[in-house]
RNA sequence: GUCCCCAUCGUCUAGCGGUUAGGACACCGCCCUUUCACGGCGGUAACCGGGGUUCAAGUCCCCGUGGGGACGCCA
């Protein structure tokens, strides 16, 4: 039998990161097996659904890699679908109308909640032999009174959960639309998924679930699911925390593989292995070594991640997921340096793509100020005398490489009887405007020329004035 | 409150009856170094508590405790 799972995502708000783990064990486990993962987007909930949010998450899956084989698959197109198995209960028994008023209702719950009970319906119409036409009712499924149900759940072992735990459930609202537990049971069972990967706040609606789909005559899916993931505070990861929207990532500049990365080793591990490739997560992972105990998301080990990314990447991947980060912070890079050899010059120093457009600048736009801490600190009263003899020595160079340029700025030092640590800081202000950047020699071939000595000119004048004002 | 799940360094984890309890992030040293980083080497740091089972328990069982989840005409 061929693998199905899903990612069923209820478009109500942007795609949080923690589905996103749960759509990555999914995806791996389809691929693993060389089976078919499908979008379904559940909009049962016509009121808090919108369309901002189904393209937040198809552009949340897009970006992070998730590719599906079949969907999106809107269950708001199978209305029918349901109502015929609402039906099919009905006819066979296992539903029935209520017509129990929400203010019955919520008065029993609060009576059971004080009496230390859990809160569950009573059963008050289930027995009714006279349908009552033209009142308003709800269908509820007819849960069994008794017995334990069983689920062999791949990640937490076995959980048994007695039917007296259970109530019967509302399967379609006043208005006739089908709720949660009834659509999910109908979908899997047509859409013929093998194994149910989800979040484990949804434990106890399997049990609900199990009976529906017995009651159907079905085949049960496997099922597996994985813990919630918390924040630092050991509460469920939300907004409160920081970025938990997928695309949030995007924007603070980590790439989608080490977020994948992350998520994968959240929860899971292959031995000591950090790093994992696609084809490493989908050969390693195996659904079974899921660890059933939450985890706590920590944003330091996912920037590292994203740092052993920069690093280690293609350079042309580092372009192509940098470019929306130059593009966002209005730098065009097509008038200077190869934007290649700038990366691989600032790759070792970059924790995120963000950070890395940023601090790239300098190369291709003239800078208006100097870093204020570092003309302070470097700018002496000397500086403009050696910003001038460095800017003689480059002045005369031939050849405009890192190995030339660092003998014209030795032969400065040694001309002047002056340490590198004398004269390496103001060149790289004067250059950069700011104290921190790769090695001089690097950073000045990749400048260029031209725009070096203009630069020294400028810092020689700065200097001069910044003196002369005393 | 009731039911379900969970429990190894601060965090993510390895461990599947016998280990000096291993790795990674973070943190702290040292080295490298023209800045900032990278990198290299080293260090601090954990089996929630109590009972069992066993020659032997982080590992198995029970009870506590703590944390999380669920209890909607939401999904």
């Amino acid at each position: 039998m061929t693998v199905r799972t899903r990612f069923a995502p209820s478009p109500t708000g942007y795609l949080h990161i923690g589905g996103v783990r749960t759509a990555l064990y999914s995806w791996l486990h389809a691929r693993k097996n060389g089976g078919k993962f499908v979008l379904r987007i559940e909009d049962t909930d016509r009121e808090r659904s919108t369309q901002e949010s189904v393209d937040a998450i198809l552009e949340g899956m897009e970006w992070i890699g998730l590719d599906y084989d079949e969907g999106p698959i809107f269950q708001t197109d199978r209305f029918d679908r349901y109502a015929e198995v609402i039906q099919q209960l009905l006819d066979q028994g296992d539903a029935y109308h209520c017509y129990c008023t929400r203010e019955e209702l919520d008065e029993m719950r609060e009576q059971q909640r004080a009496n230390k009970e859990k809160p569950r319906y009573n059963g008050k119409c289930r027995d009714l032999k006279d349908p009552k036409d033209g009142r308003e009712a709800v269908i509820r499924f007819k849960n069994p009174v008794d017995g334990d149900v069983v689920i062999d759940d791949l990640i937490k072992g076995k959980i048994v959960i007695n039917n007296r735990e259970l109530d019967d459930l509302i399967i379609a609202r006043s208005d006739g639309t089908p709720t949660y537990n009834l659509t999910v049971v109908v979908d899997d069972l047509d859409m013929k998924m093998t194994h149910i990967i989800r979040g484990d706040d949804h434990v106890n609606n399997t049990p609900r679930q199990i009976n529906m789909m017995k009651a159907l005559g079905a085949e049960l899916p496997k099922f597996a699911h994985a813990p919630m993931i918390l924040g630092d505070d050991g509460k469920r990861l939300s907004k409160r925390h920081g970025a938990v929207s997928v695309m949030q990532y995007r924007d603070d500049g980590f790439f989608p593989q080490a977020v994948l990365n992350y998520l994968l080793r959240l929860g899971w591990s292959h031995g000591d292995q950090e790093i994992f490739n696609r084809e490493e997560m989908i050969e390693f992972f195996n659904i079974e070594n899921v660890n059933g105990a939450p985890s706590t998301f920590n944003t330091q080990k996912l920037i590292w991640l994203n740092e052993q990314y920069i690093k280690t990447l293609p350079v042309n991947e580092v372009i192509a997921h940098l470019q929306w980060h130059l593009d966002n912070q209005n730098l065009d890079t097509t008038n200077g340096p190869a934007l290649g050899e700038v990366i691989e010059a600032h790759r070792d120093r970059a924790k995120t793509l963000k950070e890395l457009a940023a601090t790239i600048r300098y190369y291709y736009e003239d800078f208006s100020e100097y870093d204020e801490k570092a003309s302070k600190k470097h700018f002496k009263t000397a500086t403009a005398n050696i910003l001038q003899n460095v800017l003689d020595k480059l002045t005369a160079l031939d050849s405009w490489q890192a190995d030339s340029i660092n003998n014209a700025i030795k032969a400065t030092c040694e001309e002047l009887e002056l340490g590198m640590g004398k004269v390496g800081p103001a060149l790289r202000v004067a250059v950069t405007g700011s104290a921190v950047s790769p090695s001089l020699d690097i950073t000045l071939a990749l400048v260029g020329k031209d725009k070096t000595l203009e630069r020294l000119k400028a810092a020689v004048a700065f200097a001069i004035a910044k003196y002369a004002n005393l």
